[in-house]
DNA sequence: CTTTCATATGAACATCCGTTCATATATTAT
DNA sequence: ATAATATATGAACGGATGTTCATATGAAAG
């Protein structure tokens, strides 16, 4: 494993310095784009946003949002494994809701911002 | 044009009007998904991120973030269309920079919750 | 006006991703 | 047990997307 660092022109290397070192850790900053990623799709934005109103099961999301049950099902797949939902079992029916209210919050500043 | 709603069950009838009404406008959702989609990528969220301690010309950035010229010069695109980023030139350089400090926001939104 | 340098851009390519379709699982009712 | 219902899941397909490569543009210097 070696690094080259090859033919790049870096005009001001103070500030290119001055910044590397104040970036956040790189790791934590992937983890970021993937949560961000997660809210960049109609479908899982819909879901998100209605599930800031009230806890509901799969089938009612599905007659909501007008998609498939299975397609609904396989977002909330992500959604879960991104720990944005969680979910409870009654019967055959299994209820989703927002993990914590913070994934509300991102969802607003991001909403916010289109509103301008 | 015609709506067919065809063999969807619906449990909760009423839970689903509800949040029908409640739900923002569609128009707006799929702008506001755009947006996260735009800071869903690891490169342009690290140029977001640079930008947010220093304005900074491609080079540069591409030197911060050991991505190509051309990478950077590709995104940067989609963050001018998305009005992320505004620039202006110095001779033959470009310096790029937040477009304004509610962009910084959505991204301490997003980062504090990976942080827990 | 030709060269150099910083940046932009179009095409091509590979990968990723969301939906559909078919089917599996799990729970309740008969 | 068997049927019915709600949800999950795997494979496949098509479209979107990020990078690379080659080249174009535009500004300053010689």
């Amino acid at each position: 494993m070696e690094i080259e660092t090859c033919e790049v022109t870096v005009i001001h290397e103070d500030i290119v310095e001055k910044v590397k070192k104040e970036m956040p850790n790189e790791e934590k900053l992937q983890e970021t784009a993937e949560l961000f990623k997660v809210f960049g799709d109609p479908t899982r934005i819909r879901i998100i946003c209605a599930l800031m109103k009230e806890e509901m099961c799969v089938c009612d999301l599905s007659a909501l949002l007008d998609v498939s049950q299975s397609a609904v099902s396989h977002q909330l797949k992500t959604l879960k494994q991104t720990r944005l939902v969680k979910y409870r079992r009654e019967g055959k029916v299994i209820y989703y809701s927002l993990d914590d209210n913070h994934i509300a919050k991102i969802f607003e500043a991001g909403y916010e911002h289109v509103c301008e």
